[in-house]
RNA sequence: GGCGGCAUAGCUCAGUUGGCUAGAGCAUGCGGUUCAUACCCGCAGUGUCCCCGGUUCAAAUCCAGGUGCCGCUACCA
């Protein structure tokens, strides 16, 4: 029986098209899937969607869909989560949805389950409530005492709710995260234990009331599982854990590592295996949290407008490409800094230069000096595969380079093979640490003394001399198992690449292997070599900056037309609305209202206007009166607060990066005078 | 506010438990080469290792203080 390695993306929440964060962390653990499978070991790749929770009923009411529709639109529908992991050539064997019927059911066992075996206890959320934002705070939450996410105000609350005993196992995460090596990057070991466990960990609210999508308690109509249970879950759920869909999880389960979001991580060392523990069953191996991918040294966000499309860049450069630059441009557990002008550099010196260069230069020169196949006798010699064969066992390369006379090539042989022959062991201990870029960097330095190889050995010069064609052949058979051994190893990364190189050089099967990639002279020396179309085309970095410099402008462009949706209006329409400068005579706030200021206005109607605005988070009343503004008067009267307000202040909203709103009441040069409409 | 981390070449970063002249890649300059995708190979640099003290034969590394940046602090890769 093979050995069998789980791994698993996590569940991401489809109430926004993915971008390039989710592709990198999916990206990384495909690659890890593939270089398991590669080694031969039987993998589980998991991947999916958290689909339930408030923002995505939210979501799903402003675009009047379901909210079944909503999340069956982002995940299956074009350019959706699955199309895009089919595009990026991601390898995962199954992908759960939390709306999926047999988790749904699952979910609502271990609640169950859960709950008699009195970890799970019904009991009161006490704490603040901010109804605009329809979310619970504690105490400790709050800024300045108010909420945390809008700023305003809130009020104390009650609610009934189950609960699990997390505080329970508080020493036991302790050890877990302390004293294993459970948590990866060991950085993040500190923050979870300083911030979370040592202050006390609360026991965690596990349903809502408050929103209904979500997997229903079968015994308590009205709550719902909230996302701790019914996201964390899955991980089992799809193994088959309380369900009779799938039947894996004595096969797979412990998982050998989850990776994760670095935001994430604290559900992940401390959520998560508190619940495990309280079911009896074995803990993950491994959570590692990886970094985020920024864009400017500032987070990317949909509402900054600065989005990183997977979909343009993986047309635009190819999905090899991009996965590459994914993982060898920022290491892998940091945060990295995004850039175009990263992403084409790294293409053109590592990909077009280095790889794709050296393909080239290697085929062409098998072409033009032998056709199709390499003399049969330029294989290894047996000494290559003595030397080969100690350097793959003790990683070290005896001194053997000294021997040979300053004019000797064959030193350059031994420098070439040593280096490629202990390559595989070095990729390995990398791979096995989660540093794929590490891995990189290893393969590269074979790539990069592959291409100075042929310097030294300048075969355009040993063709001019019959004499020297069975040097020439050996020359070029070393180039071609060093292109064999780094494409086998590149593999994981990009899958359709090296199926190309493997072609260009006649490697089959056997010689695609992860064995053959530890084993040095496999190829046949006379398979078919043929040089096939460049394998990554260079960039023109000036030009194509631009061009995705227009691209960019155009899509977000699309976008601020598309959110806006601005209907057309006539101007008898436009005429319909009635503004007018106005004179602010008088400013109050209003009692009990933390955000509404009483406006006396005058409109040039020969009476005073009242209208009510709630700007007084930005505002004080002393600094607007005498100022002229513009309002609209025709608007229907309406009370607020038991104050009559007739018409409206017009004013310029924007929204913040961090999701608030910014308002900037719009005003005039006092000289212009009050009640002039406004066309 | 609390906790944690970081500060090294123009840029991105390596630098084990203190120990050679502080390194790599990219970018820059010069030279070589012509098989190859105007590529490849070689050479050359430049450093107040954030500041100020201390420990030591010896500090980029350890300790104390200061400055700056960042992360986490129960929504979001």
């Amino acid at each position: 029986m093979p050995e069998k390695f789980y791994v698993t993306t996590p569940i991401y929440y489809p109430s926004d098209k993915l971008h390039i964060g989710h592709t990198y962390c999916t990206v990384a653990t495909d690659t890890i899937a593939r270089y398991h499978r590669l080694k031969g070991e039987e993998v589980m790749f998991l991947t999916g969607t958290d689909e339930h929770g408030q923002k995505i009923e939210d979501k799903a009411k402003e675009a009047g869909v379901t909210p079944k529709q909503f999340v069956d639109n982002i995940v299956e529908g074009p350019q959706g989560v699955k199309d895009l992991w089919k595009l990026m050539n991601i390898s995962n064997d199954r992908f759960i949805r939390t709306t999926d019927d047999y988790h749904v059911s699952a979910i609502q066992k271990i609640f169950k389950k859960m709950y008699d075996n009195g970890d799970i206890y019904k009991g009161t959320y006490k704490g603040k409530y901010c109804k605009p934002c329809e979310s619970f705070w504690t105490e400790s939450q709050l800024k300045d005492g108010c909420c945390p996410d809008c700023g305003r105000p809130v009020a104390d609350a009650e609610e009934e709710a189950y609960f699990f005993r997390l505080s329970k196992y508080a020493d036991r995460i302790l050890d877990l995260l302390e004293n294993t090596d459970f948590l990866q990057p060991r950085s993040r070991v500190h923050e979870m234990v300083n911030n979370f466990i040592k202050p006390g960990l609360e026991d965690l609210c596990v349903s809502r009331t408050s929103f209904t999508w979500g997997v229903p308690v079968d015994f308590d109509p009205g709550h719902v599982v909230y996302v701790w249970i019914d996201a964390l879950f899955n991980y089992m759920t799809a193994l088959g854990y309380c369900n009779d869909k799938y039947h894996d999880l004595d096969r797979f389960w412990p998982a050998d590592v989850h990776i994760v979001g670095k935001e994430i991580v604290r559900f992940h060392s401390i959520i998560w295996p508190a619940m495990l523990m309280s079911l009896g069953l074995p803990l993950p191996k491994h959570v590692f949290g990886t970094g985020w991918l920024l864009l400017d040294g500032g987070k990317m966000s949909k509402s900054k407008g600065n989005v990183v499309d997977p979909y343009l860049l993986a047309q635009r450069f190819g999905v090899d490409a991009l996965r590459f630059f994914l993982l060898r441009a920022f290491p892998f557990g940091t945060d990295g800094i995004f850039s175009n002008e990263l992403l084409i550099q790294t293409i053109n010196t590592d990909l077009a230069n280095d790889l794709g260069n050296l393909v080239s230069r290697t085929t062409a020169m098998s072409g033009k000096y032998f056709g199709q196949h390499l003399p049969a006798d330029c294989g290894p010699t047996e000494d290559e595969r003595d030397l080969a064969g100690m350097v793959a066992q003790s990683r070290g390369t005896f001194g053997m380079i000294g021997s040979f006379p300053e004019e000797d090539p064959r030193k350059y042989d031994v420098e070439l093979i040593a280096l490629a022959a202990g390559l595989r062991d070095r990729y390995e201990e990398a791979m096995d640490a989660l540093a794929p870029h590490k891995a990189l960097e290893e393969v590269f330095k074979l790539i990069q003394r592959a291409n100075k190889y042929i310097d030294e050995n300048k075969p355009w010069l040993l063709a001019k001399d019959e004499a020297n064609k069975p040097r020439l052949a050996h020359v070029l058979y070393n180039l071609l198992e060093c292109v064999r051994i780094s494409a086998v190893l590149l593999t994981p990364f990009m899958p359709e690449t090296c199926e190309k190189i493997f072609a260009q050089i006649g490697a089959e099967e056997e010689q695609r292997t992860w064995q053959s990639a530890g084993a040095w002279g496999l190829l046949p020396a006379g398979a078919a070599v043929n040089k096939g179309e460049n394998l990554f085309p260079r960039i023109d970095m000036e030009k194509e900056l631009k061009a995705l410099e227009e691209l960019h402008a155009q899509a977000q462009a699309a976008a601020q037309e598309a959110e806006k949706a601005p209907e057309t209006i006539t101007i008898d329409d436009f005429n319909k609305v009635h503004f007018v400068t106005a004179k602010i005579l008088d400013c109050q706030p209003v009692k009990k209202s933390k955000k509404l200021l009483c406006f006396t206005l005058d409109c040039g109607e020969g009476k005073p206007r009242q209208i009510l605005s709630g700007i007084h988070e930005y505002y004080e009343p002393e600094e607007l009166i005498g100022k002229t503004v513009v309002a609209c008067t025709n608007l229907a009267p309406r009370k607020m607060m038991g104050l009559e307000s007739n018409g409206m202040l017009i004013s310029a909203v924007k929204e913040e990066p961090d999701g608030s709103e910014k308002l900037h009441l719009i005003m005039l040069d006092d000289k212009v005078p009050a009640g002039y409409g406004l066309c």
